[in-house]
DNA sequence: AGCCTTTGACCAGCG
DNA sequence: TCGCTGGTCAAAGGC
């Protein structure tokens, strides 16, 4: 409701001067490849923003080398949120989950120079031995008991959702933003953690640093499983389908990235369910933000049998969650997963949070996964469905 | 008939 | 204070 209010956007509403001649074009045109000079461009200041990169190099169609670099590099910096305090964390998240500062942008933005850069310091270092299956499966991870499981649970799930809705085969990577806010409900929890490894490798954790608001943890796993990427079968706007259903309400540009990202919200009712969907020209999904989650649980698979033809369907492209605070979890996971066996796969990004575990997801792809809670949950909702679905405070 | 996509503009946050 | 960026709105059109 904040922005309904808006007196000139009704006036000049009608954008009905704009005539469709001038806009030729029907969707953003974007160079196939000007990636190189954003990229470097954007060095001052502002920080293009890690990701971004790697989503270029995804789509460049050379993810053997830089994309396996970059990989490796996300996998080398992780986050862990166990090594906090958490009640700290707790605390936090409660005080500040009404908070109204820099939450999505600023996390966003902060999110990802973080995951870039490596040489932050790490706020948390996660024990070697540690490998990101075991990590994903371990318990406190997704378990319920840990508060911030939830939120881990949740990217998980996601990722794992993503991965299955989308079916393909390529490389993913899955990154985790969890932050230190949580949705009221859950929320005191001990951060459990993150970590990654490409196989061997370990990772630290990074969190913000001191913001106890804006703690940030972020895993990532790096995969190395890139099998052939396949055309995208979803020729289409549409992102990949995961199952419930999305209007788009906007498309954007953002500097970092070249491709143009589209804004998704949830059909449902009172479903907050947003999510960004970056794809390159090609129709190849590079990143792909959930925030918040469902209220609701899947419309219904009438056709749940789509699998079978575009199993192939290549999805190389990173998912993402955010947390309302800006907090971000990401994870890296590569595999075959079948460790995430006890989420049920149905369980997308935003999906309901008690989800008892049916079966193991297909298989997960590596991708990036990352989580962007904003609401959360509210009792009751007021917000409308059409225009203002907006649950800003 | 309804829903979704397209698309330019507005808006808020941040530097 | 201004400018930039990302995010959202809503009419129009398409399916
Ligand atoms: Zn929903």
């Amino acid at each position: 409701m904040a922005k309904n209010e808006d007196p000139e956007r009704f006036s000049f509403t009608g954008r009905p001067a704009v005539p469709p001649a001038v806009a030729g074009r029907p969707t953003i045109t974007l160079p196939p490849r000007p990636s190189m000079d954003t990229f470097f461009s954007a060095g001052t200041g502002a920080s293009p923003g890690p990701l971004t990169l790697v989503s270029r190099f995804f789509s460049d169609g050379n993810p053997d080398s830089e994309y396996r670099s970059f990989t490796q590099l996300l996998a080398g910096a992780i986050a862990s949120p166990l090594a906090r305090p958490p009640s700290f964390f707790a605390d936090s998240l409660a005080e500040n989950f009404p908070k109204g500062g820099s939450d999505k942008d600023s996390g966003f933005k902060q999110s990802r120079p973080v995951n870039l850069v490596v040489a932050n310091p790490p706020l948390f270092m996660v024990p070697p031995g540690m490998s990101p299956s075991g990590l994903l499966n371990s318990p406190g991870f997704f378990s319920p008991p840990s508060p911030f499981g939830i939120s881990h649970q949740q990217a998980l799930a996601q990722v794992t959702a993503q991965a299955a809705f989308a079916h393909s085969h390529l490389p993913l990577q899955a990154e985790y933003h969890q932050p230190s806010l949580a949705p009221a409900s859950t929320e005191t929890q001990t951060l459990n953690t993150s970590y990654v490894s490409n196989g061997a490798s370990q990772q630290q954790a990074v969190s913000s640093t001191s913001d106890p608001r804006s703690s940030a943890v972020e895993s990532s796993v790096a995969s190395h499983s890139e099998r052939k990427y396949q055309a995208p079968s979803l020729a289409t706007d549409k992102p990949a389908e995961d199952g419930y259903n999305w209007r788009k309400y906007g498309q954007k540009q953002v500097k970092g990235s070249e491709f143009p990202r589209s804004y998704y919200k949830c059909t449902h009712l009172n479903c907050p369910v947003k999510k960004k969907v970056e794809r390159s020209p090609d129709g190849q999904i590079t990143e792909i933000i959930y925030k918040g989650q469902h209220n609701h649980e899947k419309p219904q698979p009438s056709k749940r049998a789509k699998d079978g033809g575009d199993s192939n369907g290549s999805a190389n492209f990173q998912v993402k969650s955010e947390n309302r605070a800006g907090s971000l979890l990401r994870s890296n996971e590569t595999a075959p997963s079948q460790s995430v066996s006890e989420r049920d796969h149905e369980s997308a990004p935003g999906a309901l949070v008690p989800v008892p575990g049916t079966s193991d997801s297909e298989e997960l792809v590596d991708g990036e996964v990352r989580e962007d809670d904003a609401d959360a949950d509210e009792p009751n909702a007021k917000r409308r469905q059409y225009s203002n679905l907006e649950f800003e405070p």
